[in-house]
Order: structure tokens, then sequence, then C-alpha cells
DNA sequence: GCGGACTGCTTACCT
DNA sequence: ACAGGTAAGCAGTCCGCG
């Protein structure tokens, strides 16, 4: 599960978990040590004062496409590397010096975290209990490696006894605290095995206190926390929410304050990020130490959030997150935290910790075998896992590849001297490519129409065209084969297959071949379907963001060329489907990325594109939707369908949008209903005419005044802390004000505003009465909220309406004028 | 002195 | 700390205009 240096011992050491399940801790027995490469012989380092043990290895290095001879320089402890590589930087640089030595020590041992392992003449064995059935052969790139993934991915998840802790401080109002003045009046653990225990300080009711759930009052602080812990440390792994950055620290600190030194939690805050560990105390062992998982880190990273989820939080607060996740909030507070009677603060402590633990339990355990599939894939513990980005777990499988295949793994300097160049100019200011192309839609009402998508257009260009770091711009003589990047200068050696392509086309296999079918095929159990349905969820985040890291500067690989390679076959491949759609008869009406719209096509003519795809271009075409009817305007990314089975779809329409108001969002979603009524061309006249009376509606409301101004307060979430804008829009503005007033408003904060009549120009919703609104301002904006919608209708938005202000008025009159 | 065209900055969305 | 493309808002600048 996860694994660290621990220098007490100057060892490895490795958590697994045992055949029987159990957590097990194990120290290296294998002489495993720090190390690094350099391509200096023995007798050079020698020289040059480094006293290490060297041996001499050949390895391949792909850059070049040949066997090289390096040393390894094997050194006493992880400090030595780092203070190595600095030394060897002008002479010749060191190789694979910046992983970590615990990296290192799970790709050497061969252990696999998120499996049991069993113990063998001093080895650590995993046990992979998964089978391969129908193993599709032809297109599998390479069967044993394919063979072998779905083996490990499909052995069992073992059901990890764990407990979620959460604690309450008695801090005035609605404060955080940070410094560790105020006490700790209350803990809660949860577990999956049974466990329900709140720990209280002793306050008036706290013996009357009725939950289900055990309650232990105590006189003593110190005792209460340290008890607390001592329970919690029974279990392998302790979850909580935002552990990182307060409950462990905060314990910590208190604990340090009330004079105890020996603190079984280390942390550290700022900097490289902040993280939160146990430790053990004198006279105990790392075997004694839970893992920490802080789930608020895993649900915080935007792969989880936008891929698994589906966007479903638009926050972090546990609240918001559990809404979305297990469709369940926390407990409503009366007052403030130091103020609420003994029995509301159990409940309500009791409540986040089984929230934090049904955060890893619901739906079939998602997000616990979400967790320990990425560990198995990626060879990263679950430490990791949790508190690390998605580059970091693709890179470390491809570390991992690297090492087993004996391949030296290219600094990121040297990729990108060797291939850094990109040469395609890109439509935004500041990127460094050009993406992909958005078909420009056809206005108007459309009906029968078809969206054809090819099935993951990236990893599947990246497979088919053997895109990696080595094979594009490879230096080859005559006689290599090479087949030419259209639009620019690139060009990929074929006759090897590329690791980046192999590797990210096989991911994409698994998911595609095995694991997609499996998790729909009614002829299994349900509860194995919905296992299956993990897995392919966890390989579908990687694929997704396999092409991304490509042009990512922090990734390992990071290799722009072979990202705009993709980003340009991709625009190949689509226009070539939009032509020969076209070629057959069909209407392309819009087209986005990887889909094209067609309209008016009979079947034979979308299967004789299938075709042409798979043939001509070795790509997958599916029919990803069918409309009734699709709405559009000239606007991209901008557009209102309905499905033949009655289905809204609504795309990057300002109705649905998270910071449009509370009132436009319900007016907008009324006059979608009427639309999902019609089927035909008829039916129109009478959504238009309710539309027409909706808008009307909103405006009376608008100017009469009679509304809750939070039905108008527009969301905006912080990209940064308020004190970082140079910028001086609405939502800047109100954010320095919260912050004024004492309110903790940082990046990543929601912060909530309406328009006023006025100096200002907004508020907080909170300090605004409604005679205060804006009132025309919010007319403007309901016009820009009804507009695409109405344009997309065939109308104007003020002929819908009449000249209901003077503005609107006068404005029509100009663009009379110059038409 | 005021509007329009423009740019830069920002957010939210689409694939 | 995965990518680029698009829409839209606000604030500021420049320019033209009796």
């Amino acid at each position: 599960m996860g694994s660290f240096y621990e220098s007490k011992s100057n060892k490895g050491v490795l958590y697994t978990a045992t055949e029987e399940g159990r957590p097990y801790c194990w120290r290296d027995e294998t002489g495993h040590r720090p190390y690094l490469y350099s391509p200096l012989k023995p007798e050079e380092l020698r020289a040059l004062g480094v006293s290490a043990t060297f041996v001499r290895e050949e390895k391949y290095y792909p850059l070049i496409d040949s066997q090289i001879e390096v040393t390894k320089v094997i050194v006493g402890d992880p400090l030595s590397v780092r203070n190595l590589r600095e030394k060897l930087e002008n002479y010749g640089g060191a190789r694979e010096a910046n992983i970590k030595y615990f990296r290192n020590f799970i790709y050497d041992t061969g252990v696999i975290p998120g499996l049991r392992h069993k113990y063998e003449d001093g080895r650590r064995i995993p046990i992979i209990e998964g089978r391969a059935l129908e193993i599709p052969e032809e297109d599998v790139d390479d069967v044993e490696l394919f063979e072998e993934y779905v083996k490990l991915l499909s052995s069992p998840v073992p059901e990890i006894p764990r407990v979620a802790l959460d604690i309450e401080v008695g801090a005035p109002g609605e404060e955080v605290p940070r410094e560790p003045e105020y006490p700790v009046i209350a803990i809660s653990l949860v577990s999956n095995d049974g466990l329900r225990r709140t720990y209280i300080l002793e306050r008036p009711g706290a013996k009357e206190v009725d939950v289900d759930a055990e309650v232990r009052i105590y006189e003593n602080e110190v005792r209460m926390i340290t008890d607390a812990l001592k329970d919690a440390f029974r279990y392998p792994v302790v979850l909580t929410r935002n552990g990182d950055n307060f409950d462990l620290p905060y314990l910590a600190k208190r604990l340090k304050y009330l004079g105890i030194t020996d603190v079984p939690i280390h942390y550290r805050t700022g900097g490289q990020g902040y993280r939160a560990d146990f430790r053990p105390v004198k006279g105990t062992r790392h075997e004694n130490v839970p893992i920490h998982v802080d789930l608020m880190q895993f649900f915080g990273n935007e792969g989880m959030r936008g891929y698994v989820f589906g966007g479903a939080y638009d926050d972090l607060r546990l609240d918001t997150v559990a809404k979305a996740v297990i469709g369940k909030g926390k407990v409503e507070l009366p007052t403030y935290i130091s103020e609420l009677d003994a029995q509301t603060l159990v409940e309500y402590n009791l409540n986040d910790a089984q929230i934090t633990l049904e955060l890893t339990t619901h739906n079939n355990s998602l997000v616990r075998k979400l967790l320990i599939m990425f560990a198995r894939i990626s060879r990263m513990g679950i430490h990791d896992i949790v508190r690390r980005g998605i580059s970091a777990r693709i890179d470390s499988r491809i570390l991992r590849e690297h090492r087993r295949r004996n391949r030296l793994f290219p600094r990121r300097e040297d990729v990108l001297r060797e291939k850094g160049a990109t040469f395609t100019d890109p439509k935004i200011k500041g990127k460094k490519y050009r993406g992909a192309i958005v078909i420009d839609p056809v206005p108007g009402i459309h009906f029968n129409v078809i969206v054809l998508d090819v099935a993951s257009l990236y990893p599947s260009v990246i497979k088919v065209r053997n895109l990696s770091y080595e094979t594009i711009n490879a230096p080859v003589s005559k006689d290599i084969p090479v087949k030419r990047i259209p639009e620019t200068p690139h060009y990929v050696r074929v006759d090897r297959k590329g690791i980046m392509s192999l590797l990210i086309g096989m991911i994409r296999d698994l998911r595609v071949k095995y694991f997609k079918p499996k998790s729909k095929d009614k002829s299994l159990p349900e509860d194995e379907r919905a296992f299956y349905d993990a897995v392919q969820s966890a390989l579908k985040v990687l694929i997704n963001a396999s092409y991304g890291v490509l042009g990512f500067e922090r990734f390992s690989l990071y290799c722009p060329p072979v990202a705009e390679a993709t980003a340009a076959v991709g625009r190949y491949v689509i226009s070539r489907i939009k032509a020969k759609a076209e070629e057959l008869g069909a209407k392309v009406i819009y087209g986005d990325t990887d889909s094209i719209f067609v309209k008016d096509a009979p079947e034979e003519v979308i299967e004789a594109l299938q075709e042409r795809a798979r043939k001509e271009l070795n790509i997958d075409l599916e029919v990803d939707k069918v409309y009734r009817y699709v709405v559009f305007t000239e606007r991209k990314k901008n557009y209102v369908g309905v499905t033949t089975d009655g289905k809204i779809v609504i795309k990057g329409m300002l109705g649905k949008k998270r910071n449009t108001p509370e009132m436009f969002k319900k007016a907008f979603a009324e006059a979608l209903e009427e639309l999902s009524k019609v089927h035909d061309p008829k039916e129109f006249e009478r959504a238009k005419e309710r539309i027409k009376e909706i808008i009307r509606t909103t405006i009376r409301r608008l100017r009469s005044g009679n509304f809750d101004v939070n039905e108008l307060a527009i969301r905006v979430r912080l990209s940064k802390n308020p004190e970082d804008y140079d910028a001086k829009q609405p939502h800047v503005k109100v954010a320095k004000m919260l912050r004024q007033m004492g309110y903790r408003v940082r990046a990543g904060s929601i912060v909530e505003y309406v328009y006023v009549r006025g100096k200002p120009g907004a508020k907080p919703p909170f300090m605004a009465k409604p005679q205060e609104i804006d009132v025309e301002k919010y007319e403007d904006l309901l016009k820009s909220v009804f507009e695409q919608l109405i344009e997309a209708l065939g109308m104007t938005y003020n002929e819908i309406l009449g000249a209901t202000s003077l503005k609107d008025f006068l404005g029509d009159l100009i663009r009379a004028k110059n038409s």
C-alpha cells in the first residue's frame, strides 16, 4: 500500500497486505540501496572523489536507439543521491537521479501496491488472482502485456479495515482556528467494522447525550486526544477530510501546546504543499502506524472531479462533495461550534466522521476500488495516489515500464533539446501549438440529426500512428521507414513500436476491448459488473489525461512535437470523415474535436462512413447520440437538443452556467421544458409563445422588486487569493471586501455578489436589499441568457418582447439604421 | 466628454 | 500543476468626433 525510507534502520520499508488480508510492514532484507546512474566510468568517478559502489551496466537508451554503458552509483542514503547529483552536474550529469528512493524501492522489489503479498525466500511476491479470459488477439500490440494487466486489474480488491476521524475545536465565532490556543472539544471515530465512538470534554449535558454511538467523557484533554489516537491506530488506514491541512496539524500543535513532546503526528505546511502523516512515537515502530488518507485531496483532484463524478461538485466543502457523491449532506448547524449544546455537538461531529467513511464505502466502494486500481497500475502507494495529480501517476507507470525493460529513463532536458520544437500556430495566444477543429455550426433548427464520434480519438491516434518521444523525429538513415504527420514537418519511424504508443494504446484497449464490455455484460452478476465498471472508470481517467501530459511542461517525458502531432492527426481524421460524409450526401451541420453532427443520413451512409474510418484511418467511429432535433446559433460549443428518447441536452449556454443567478437558471429550465415537448416544426410556435411569457414574467418580477436577493446572487470561484489579483472585476472587489470584514476568502472559495445601483456596483447578497438591486443590469443579463436560445429559434430577443425599455428601443433603431 | 473598437484579464464551459 | 478552443463579462486604452 505504501513505502518510505526509514532513517532509523537505514532501510526501505513497505506496507503491504498479507495473504489473509492483514496489514504487514516489511523492512528490506535484500540490501537495496539508493543509487543513480552516470555516463562516466568508475575510474573517472573515483578520480572525481566519489566514494560509492560502482556497477557497470548496459542499458537501452531510447533517444538514440542504442545500447549504452552506464555506471550504477550505489550510495549509503537518499541524501547522498541528491549531493552526488549536484556534484556531477558539470561532469556529464546524473541519470535517474530525481527519483525518490521509495519509488525505486517499489519498482526494484517488484512489489505491487494495492495487492496482497506473500513472503518467499526473503522476497515479497504479489498475489495475482485475476483471470484473463477472451483476450482479443487482433489489434492488441502486446498480448502478453495485455494479459498481465487484465490479471492484475481483475484481482479482487480486499476490504481494508479503516476508520474515519473528525475533530471539533472550541474556537469562538465561525473562525477556523490555526493556532492551538483553543481546546479540542470532540473527536469522533467511525469505522467500517462497527466502531462508532465520540470522545468529548466534560461539559453540561455531556452525560445525557443520546446518540447511536458510544460516548466517552473526559476531564483531561490530553488523555482524550491520546485515547482517541490510540484507538485510531488499531486500524491500518485512517480517513479524514482535510486532515492534511487541519485535523492532524491541529492535534499535533495542540498536544505540543499542552506539553507533550513526542507527538504521533508529523506535518508539513506551505512550500511544497501540505500533508500530515502519523509517525511512531518512542518505543513503537512503523508497523504500528496507520496510513493517513485525506479524501479532500482526492476529491480536489480535477481529474477525479471531472471524469469520474461528472463535475458533480463545484467546491470542496464536505457538504457539497458528500451531496454529489453519496447524496447526503451535513447536519445544519444552528450556531457556532463553540456554542453548541453537548447533544448537537456530538451529533454533528459523528455525522462528519460517518460521511467521511461513507465517501469510501458508497456505490459499491467505488472510491476505494478506484484508489486501489490507480495504485496497481501506476505502482504508487495510496499516500501518493491521493495527494498527487494524474501526471504523477502516469509518470510512475511509464518509469516502471522503462525499468523493467532495462531502458534508461531520459532526462527531461534531453528529450526537450532533441524533440522540443513545435511548428503550428495556436489559435489562443500563449499556447504552444494548434489544437482541435470546431466546425462552424449551421444556425437554425435541425431535425433528424445523428452524432458520430471517434472513441478516444487522441489515444487512438497515438496508438495507430506510433507516436512516442523516441519514434518522433528520430535520427534515421534512408532505409528506415517513416510516416509523415500532416500540417507539420514531423515524421515518425514505424519500424519500432514507440513505448508511449504501446502503453497508452494498451490502456485504451484494456478499457475498450475488455473492461468496458464486461461492465455492461448482463450475463454477469451485478457486483462483478460494478467491479469492472470501477476498473474501466480508473482506466478512463488515465486515458483522458495521457495526451494532455505530453504537452505539460512538468511531465517527465514532456514532448511538445508528440502532443502537436497528436492534435494534427486528430484534425486530419475528423476532416477526412467530414469530407467523406459530404461526399456520400449527408449534411454536416457541426462538429467539435472528435465528433460530427450529420443530418438526413440514412443508415447505409452511417455504416459506409464507419467502414471507411476503420479501413482507411484505422479508427472506430461510433454513433454517440441520435437527436429528435438540435438547435444552433452561430456560436460554437453552444447548443440545445432533444434526443429521440426525450432527453434534453444543453451545451455551453449561459442558462446552465454555475455563475448565472438562480432566478434566471429557473426561467431557462422552464423554457427548456417547453422545448422538450416539441416533436415537429409546428409545435415550435406554441413553445415560442410560452417562452415569451416566461421571459416577461421574469422581467415583471425584477421590476416589481418582489424577490429574494439571493435569487440574483452570482457565484464565482476564485482561482487566486484575493490579494494576488490586479484586476478590478466585481468578484475581485467583493472578495477583497469580504476579506476586510474578516471572512476567510482564498483561492478555491466561491464568492457571491449581486449588482447594486451606485458606487461599489456589487455587494455580497447578505448586505443588499431588494430596493438597491441594479434592475437594468439584471435585465441585460436576462437578455444574454435567453438570447442564445431565442436566436437559435430564428428570432431576436427584442422582437419577441417588444421594446421593453428605452435602451432596447434605441438599440433597435440604431441597428435598423445601420442595416 | 462619450461611445465604439480594441486588448487584457478572468471565469466557465466543450472535447 | 494533463491539453487547446470558444463564449462572455468587466476594466482600461485609444481614437474620433464640430
